[in-house]
DNA sequence: GAATATATTTAGCAACGCTAATTAAAAGGC
DNA sequence: GCCTTTTAATTAGCGTTGCTAAATATATTC
């Protein structure tokens, strides 16, 4: 568990860094005053562009009925708004507001900021190997 | 959002890429037959020993009620068992049972061979890359 | 034009998060 | 040694987020 001479050593070692990065920064949420849900569906909504539900969903990794909902309260809150595709009327087109983009934008730098100063720690060497292996990773991740 | 001359872009690059290794590999854990939040307990009960209920709760960030549930669950499921702590009878140790610490090794397993397949796409070169970064990214986040 | 397929929603259930209040044991003050 | 306070866990009750099955509305196909 500790050596990492096979690619699955090194995977298992990723993978547990991975999950505490996100459970170090998950701690900044608290202050967004939005679930966890709804502020992940809504960075595929602004980053996204308009989005059909099937989409959104899919991107969540989430059935329809359950982003029908997330919608819903996105809607509730002022973040989202839906209207019909005029393409394909059984379809729905997903969008930010503009107070949706701000509450977004606004919590992911949060995340972002506190991350960027545990980053800080570090010297440029190790910095640019980061920003090396993000490449790597990114690249190992492409189409599925 | 694309350049990483400052720290925050490379923090903001980083965060993504852990959000979509997490995304990747959680598809995996259909095949686990247990839900998130007990497997994620589990893993801490395996990995850190009999531990205090307040204990659990903090490591996962969840409040001691919703743990109290978790461990619910997990003992009907026959994965962990309470026992009270002698030196302070208002304390409870959990620890997993045999069937636990398999059910948990075999999740983890699928997650990390599934991640390592994706891995094996890259060369030597990128996996060190890879290497090293994990190693500066555990040593940035060390210590709050 | 009828049958089929697709996009979304509604209904109803399980898992997981919370706060407030309760119970039981330990620790401290006098 | 009591009495108060603190600490550990649980219970009660609620909101959110996940699911499947079924309903509704529009497109597509034969």
């Amino acid at each position: 568990m500790v050596k990492a001479h096979t690619t699955e050593d090194l995977a298992d070692r990723l993978h547990s860094t991975a999950i505490r990065l996100l459970r170090l920064v998950r701690v900044q949420d608290a202050a967004a005053g939005i679930g966890p849900a709804r502020l992940s569906a809504l960075s595929v909504i602004v980053f996204g562009g308009p989005v059909s539900l099937n989409d959104l969903a899919r991107a969540e990794q989430v059935r329809p009925p359950t982003m029908s909902r997330i919608v819903d309260a996105l809607e509730a809150e002022g973040l989202a708004r839906r209207h019909t595709n005029q393409q394909d009327r059984r379809a729905v087109l997903i969008e930010a507001t503009a107070r949706g983009v701000s509450v977004l934008k606004l919590g992911r730098q949060r995340r972002v900021r506190f991350l960027a100063a545990h980053l800080r720690r570090l010297s440029e060497a190790e910095l640019k190997r980061i920003e090396s292996a993000v490449r790597a990773i990114q690249k190992a991740m492409q189409q599925g």
